[in-house]
DNA sequence: ACCTGAACACCGTTCAAGT
DNA sequence: ACCTGAACACCGTTCAAGT
């Protein structure tokens, strides 16, 4: 059998791809993943689709992701930073009742803004035996952490342990208001709208915690 | 071509199952896939599993189901009809401040027993297109209206519609304290227990919404 | 070394065929 | 009429083979 094979150095011929590093391929991943989650919906985040937008085949996403369940955490992650910036922005040195109620009202906008992408992070649940990484609940930290430092500063009365809790009723309360009525369980036609709902529980909680 | 098919009726050789009705089946498939969901989580549920525990072939399901999503509809209806039942329970003719800590904290013992059937509710999300059937939502609002009445004879300041609202603002609370505590977003370690925090939240809600 | 793409196991769903 | 089970389309994942 003779074949045209004479060539010294095949890749010549041929480039091997390499015109993006491991982490450029990377981040063409977690950027297009996140466009057909916020268009199309988590439900509808798949590898083929990932690899054909990006121009590379299935298996050129396992070079740079474990699974698909490393790549959700990672997309996911981005979202928690993204949060977590927004929220920031609300921190300045007025009271801290007042800023706690735009921290609560700029979460509900941003999960109503970024549904999809909002959604997916309480959607998708690891497998029985896989544990949270170590870098993705310090993102999860740091948003609580927000809310933590502005109820330390808003009641003289209670230590520090008892605040920490406060803020995370709180918070866990805003979240419970902004999922139930986004995903349409909480029907609030009728009752107000949305972000009154979540003022209200800040309000009423803050009013009852500062009181004796 | 030649073949021993001489005995007048095949179907007495081997018997047609009919052994049990369609309302039979439709029954013994939600008992174990509630079974499955318990033991093996939400996303351990397969038509093939159900089909070979129930013993039958997974065309049968169809018979009796849609398809999977109907199935799952349904499996989180009895689900909701159970909570129902467990809160009801704690409506007797008290304050009704206590009625809704009680309230509260039967929702997150069955939340915490029932963890996988509890989760399935929120983390199975119906396709962009469908619609939460008529049915599913009465299940929903019968919950929410237990915890509606209480508020309603919890204060003569307020009318109804501000009740109503107050009662699902506080629901999502409790709701989103139970589910970023479970599912182990919120990491209560060391901020007392979870129950101590639903019982927070409650008591500050309420004292700060019968204030002036 | 980087990347491909066929192959595999496993899903939900359908439907012609059997009794 | 009830029920089967092969077939289909579509997943995530792997890995021998190509350059």
């Amino acid at each position: 059998m003779y074949t045209v094979l004479n060539h010294s150095k095949a890749y010549y011929t041929m480039a091997r791809r390499s015109e993006h590093s491991q982490e450029e391929i990377k981040q063409m991943v977690l950027n297009v993943a996140e466009t057909i989650v916020d268009e199309e919906g988590f439900s509808e985040l798949k590898v083929r689709k990932i690899a054909m937008e990006i121009g590379y085949t299935v298996g050129s996403i396992y070079m740079v992701f474990e699974n698909m369940a490393d790549l959700i955490m990672h997309v996911k992650g981005q979202t928690l930073d993204d949060i977590a910036l927004q929220l920031q922005q609300q921190v300045n040195d007025g009271n801290a009742e007042q800023i706690i109620q735009d921290i609560a009202t700029t979460y509900l906008s941003y999960a109503n803004e970024n549904i999809n992408r909002w959604r997916m992070i309480f959607e998708h649940q690891l497998a029985e035996n896989e544990l949270v990484p170590d870098w993705y609940q310090r993102k999860v930290d740091t948003v609580f952490a927000l809310v933590e430092i502005q109820f330390q500063q808003l009641s003289s009365k209670h230590d520090e342990q008892q605040s920490k809790q406060a803020a995370r009723a709180l918070w866990g309360g805003v979240h419970g208001v902004c999922i139930l009525s986004l995903t349409g369980k909480l029907d609030l036609v009728g009752v107000g709208n949305i972000e009154e709902t979540v003022v209200l529980l800040v309000e009423n909680f803050i009013k009852g915690w500062k009181a004796d």
